[in-house]
DNA sequence: GGATGTGAACGTGTTCACAGCA
DNA sequence: TGCTGTGAACACGTTCACATCC
């Protein structure tokens, strides 16, 4: 969804589309919840839908990666699992340093999808020095003073980002400086970077917004809902809208609704 | 890009791309940013860039919202703010209640973009006896047998799961047939709700799967980098291959490094 | 002049439907 | 027969480039 840039064009190699790639993960943990099960094959539908998306989907992003699977029968487990986590890179080990060991950076540490698919926390860091060696999720806290020698020393490419919004961007610098080429990043903001470096973004009030967007739709066009007026039902008493147009407004044609008249300069 | 279903194909209502839609927060918290310095109007181009997306998107998302902004000028802050926020139903008040406190929980309780949006947490409920009424952010924890009842009470329609993946569909279960009808999903499982609910969902451990396949492409095609042989890197000693086909290898069309010899039954 | 707003071209992703193979 | 693998059709999203209006 939000990667920094896509790195080159299409350099030459057999290009998986993103979208594709986005849903590996996604397919890696259904196979590997059948593979714990001792379950020897799937088929694609049945492997769909315990992944969440539809077979046509699925066996046209399988086809990105190679024919395997077997006509009439299905796809065999554990080859598949193997075959997939090559192809994200997971047979191999990726040492991640997490920075801002706030709630979130715990809840990161302790997570346990992490280490189960190749990702090792190699360093806790924060800026707090009363942190500084304190043990989360069994790991000592480093200063954020040795952020530079961490990276470096342990070889991480990866960096996540879970400090305040404040600090994020000059974090993100260091961390590329010290030759970290891709960050996950949790923080509240745009952050920018060289070419070649990737950044990928989680934002929790964005998701939250996304919702409740479709939220209001529903109760604005059920059939008998809610306290459903005219258009998107007229908002309780909560939030004052802040401001209006200052010459005109003639002109305007916003949809419906258009601005409760408030007046700024 | 996770939604459970659009929910109806094009109901009548000028449509706004899910695209957009996802980007209207990223907008919005640009200009909250410029609002709270005071700045008048945007041009596209400043706030595209503030945003992190180009301008000819940021117009062309604009444009399914009506005409606002003056050609030759730019946009009126305030008013745009505005407008976003109303689209986005963020002028109305939603209570929220955030299920499973652990660190991550504890993290959302925490999170400031929430209160600033017109989210509003309603209450925290966790299972853990031993969690019920120690205040979090603030905010006692109550148990999850109110579960029920806190929803309804309180007119919940979006509810946050932050518990472990083995509780999270019950857990979604009770706050579905509660009355809740959005829900943000932060536990690695594949929800099944009824039609007309709306799940997105946010997964850790596939942010960075996703950063490690491009890192993987990195290493391998960079013009003079890391131990690159042929292929994508000959990974170091760490996961061992789980298992490979059964009967014949050869028509297997893996694109390269196809299968280390190895074997299951 | 200088910006927005938008049709048209393009590219990406999804779905259909069926050929091809075990 | 039953499933995978995939071309072709379609839908969605992005970018270009320019007409339009302040």
């Amino acid at each position: 969804m939000a990667t920094g840039r896509t790195h080159r064009p299409a350099t030459r190699s057999r290009g998986i589309p993103e979208a594709t790639v986005a849903r590996l993960p996604l397919y890696l943990r259904a196979l590997t919840a059948l593979s714990e099960r001792s379950v020897p094959t799937v088929s694609s539908e049945e492997l769909a839908s315990a992944a969440g998306v539809n077979s046509a989907k699925l066996r046209k992003d399988f086809s990105y990666l190679g024919s395997y699977g077997t006509r009439g029968v299905g796809y065999d487990v554990e080859y598949l699992v193997y075959q997939i986590s090559r192809e994200l890179g997971l047979t191999q080990d990726w040492p991640v340093v997490i920075v801002g060991i706030g709630n979130l950076g715990a809840a990161l540490a302790g997570y346990g999808g992490f280490a189960s698919r190749g990702f090792r926390v190699a360093a806790l860091i924060d800026a707090d020095p009363a942190m500084t060696g304190k043990p989360v999720a069994g790991i000592p806290v480093q200063h954020s003073d040795d952020l530079e020698k961490i990276v470096s020393e342990d070889g991480v490419s990866i960096g996540v980002i879970a400090t305040p919004a404040g600090v994020a961007q000059q974090v993100c610098d260091r961390l590329v400086a010290a030759g970290v080429t891709s960050i996950l990043n949790f923080a509240p903001t745009v952050l920018s970077v060289p070419d070649g470096v990737d950044v990928r973004k989680v934002d929790l009030s964005i998701e939250l917004q996304i919702l409740a967007f479709h939220e209001q739709r529903k109760a604005g066009e059920e059939p008998g809902a809610e306290a459903a007026a005219g258009g998107p039902a007229g908002a309780p008493g909560a939030a004052v809208p802040p401001a209006a147009r200052s010459t005109e407004d003639t002109s305007r044609k916003g949809p419906d609704g258009d601005m409760p008249a408030v007046m700024p300069a």
